[in-house]
DNA sequence: AGTCTCTGATTAAACGTTTAAGCACGCATA
DNA sequence: TATGCGTGCTTAAACGTTTAATCAGAGACT
């Protein structure tokens, strides 16, 4: 009834060359006294076999499914193609596997989810938490992503230190009048980026947050957020928290009529799919999601491997959360064509696009 | 060695009982013949126990793992979560966990992902191919999602008829003149959306196709698409094949300052996340994700129901690629506010936003 | 009373791997 | 020559299920 797999095991190689299962076992893995000849022999016939393990019934023997959990807790996040892609990545050099987990931004189905996937076996998840979710102490391995301020983040990028980047490269513009646009004000990411903004721009900058989900409790979701008024009142420069918002505050304004970057600046973070390719391309701060997953993957691969060990070094490991040595890893900054110098009132250039600049990315 | 799981086994059940394990197995499971009142003592024994099955072990014994692949060829497309969200919940209603396989655009990484997850013993894929790639035959079964015209195909949005309901609505218009703009010349699911538009907007009106690639090739990546110049050659209106797309001509023509919906209208496809939120808000065409995902998941658990039976009705399976007998599914027009009237020589109101509209959707 | 059938359980094998334990042999050492 | 040891392999058990085969007992029929 069962499917056959594909392929033989490995008392089909055994039965060829005469010998043990275990034998052949050993030569695979390397593990056990096989002759070297023996081996290179079973080598031979695996190959010309097809053979294929069987990855379940390893797992049941060992107790590790070679399978790790991804936890996104609010999938509709644009990022996702990013950090999926980047933690696929990494868990596949490192052999793993990725099952995914949604829990459409809701905190018992996320509930629900890991415990799916903690029943499937996986050895280890990793998890971006919504808004600073505090995650409990599930059974198994868990690698935190999500910011350098959040207790218990195992690795993220540095978003205090990349909206100081942005905030310095607003600031040498001229800009000295700010509003810092963010979505949700329970974001530890978000919080963080707008502290790094403030601290770029200086001390004698003056800056306004606006949280786009207070306005939209008000006013309705995908409202005017009301920036030409804005810029009207002296503000030069709309640094958003997020490229969405970033993209969000371009067209509200140019639908206005006022021109970016000539008449006022605009920022975004995490360099979406969008950003190179919109008019005027978005300047805005870029992750290495790469990077991060690595750390990520690696710091989880130590703890499943440290993992049954009596009670040692509990340096690396505290109530199954791992952390890792280089907790935060550094943004870049993206320059592109929607920022420019303040321009307190601007003049008759006010239609006139910034050509284009050769190099584009400045570290 | 191996981390012991949490929870007991079927043994401690049946110890604690003094019953048999199989007895256990067929008394959760329903298969055999056990006596009502012992079902329920195992039940609430199992609950007390805090029992948790085995996958793995069930997975080594029957050959089915419980376990999707999703292969999305192309990770960095924006379709990506609705796509991955829709799969992975109506795969979870059907019990089954998702393996996610990345190929980052190449075609010998994909086959290398597939690979990865025929030895991880998925029990079927869903494949979502990258234009048009035809999928070879490989060792389970396996549902495609890309276009009713693709041969082989599974399930999928009726772009051509989405395209056509786009058309209409703009022929009611009164566009007459139309560039239609899409990216790839050689995806098939591009090709029927600008063939659904052409046959919408009807036999008079005038249609000139753009493939931004091609653009590209020549002029650079990001390049302007001068579309400015299309306006003033008296094209009123831009119909994407995507949002991102038809972003890049929103925002394009706005910095250009030919205003949208006033002088010239933006349509795009999928209703991709920041379609409702830009200024003008796009009016665009919804996959039914949720729809497709569910019907690609019921036809794949028809084939893995039946497969291994010998060579029974033929008519669902297919060289392991299964169909669904409702293998197209609606799309949806949204209609918002980068659409009104064609206007041929735009006059003074060019600069007046119109009013969102209370009733956002039509059918 | 003897046979048949149905019921409710048990026994045992199987899935394919890993791994601890054991065994036979050759070789060096005492 | 006996003791010890390292080498190269085998045996057997184990992981936790599922499932075919079997079996004891009870009631119904001839």
């Amino acid at each position: 009834m069962a499917s056959p797999r594909p392929g033989s095991n490995m008392s089909a190689i055994a039965a060829a060359l005469g010998v043990s299962a275990a034998t052949v076992s050993n030569a695979l893995s390397g593990k056990g006294r096989v002759s070297p000849e023996l081996i290179e022999k079973v080598r031979a016939k695996a190959i010309e076999l097809g053979y294929v393990p069987s990855l379940t019934a390893r797992a049941l023997r060992t107790g590790r499914t070679g399978v790790l959990g991804l936890v996104l807790p609010d999938i509709a996040n644009p990022l996702f193609p990013q950090i999926a892609q980047a933690i696929e990545n990494a868990a596949s050099n490192a052999g793993y596997g990725v099952l995914i987990a949604d829990s459409r931004g809701d905190i018992a189905t996320q509930t629900e989810a890991i415990g799916r996937l903690l029943e499937r076996g996986v050895d280890g998840m990793v998890i971006v938490p919504r808004r600073g979710t505090r995650i409990a102490d599930i059974g198994c391995p868990v690698a935190v992503i999500d910011t350098p301020s959040t207790p218990g983040n195992t690795v993220s990028a540095d978003h205090w230190e990349g909206g100081a980047q942005m905030g310095r490269h607003l600031a040498e513009l001229g800009h000295a009048k700010v509003l810092l646009i963010g979505t949700s004000i329970s974001s530890n990411v978000q919080n963080d980026r707008i502290g790094g903004l403030k601290a770029g721009l200086g001390p004698d900058a003056e800056c306004e947050t606006m949280w786009i989900e207070k306005v939209e409790a008000v006013s309705g979701e995908g409202c005017p957020l009301g920036l030409a008024d804005k810029a009207a009142a002296g503000f030069t420069a709309f640094a958003a928290v997020s490229d969405l918002s970033a993209l969000r505050a371009l067209t509200e304004l140019q639908r206005a009529g006022i021109g970016v970057p000539e008449m006022v600046s605009v920022t975004g973070f995490d360099d979406l799919i969008w950003s190179p390719v919109v008019t005027p391309a978005l300047t805005t701060v870029r992750m290495d999601m790469a990077a991060i997953a690595d750390l990520a993957i690696a710091a989880l691969m130590r703890a499943i491997e440290s993992e049954g060990e009596p009670e040692g070094d509990e340096n690396e490991v505290v109530a199954g959360r791992v952390t890792s040595e280089t907790d935060r890893v550094p943004m870049q900054l993206v320059v592109r064509q929607s920022t420019g110098t303040a321009n307190l009132h601007a003049s008759s250039d006010a239609r006139t696009p910034n050509k284009p600049t050769a190099g584009e990315l400045k570290s």
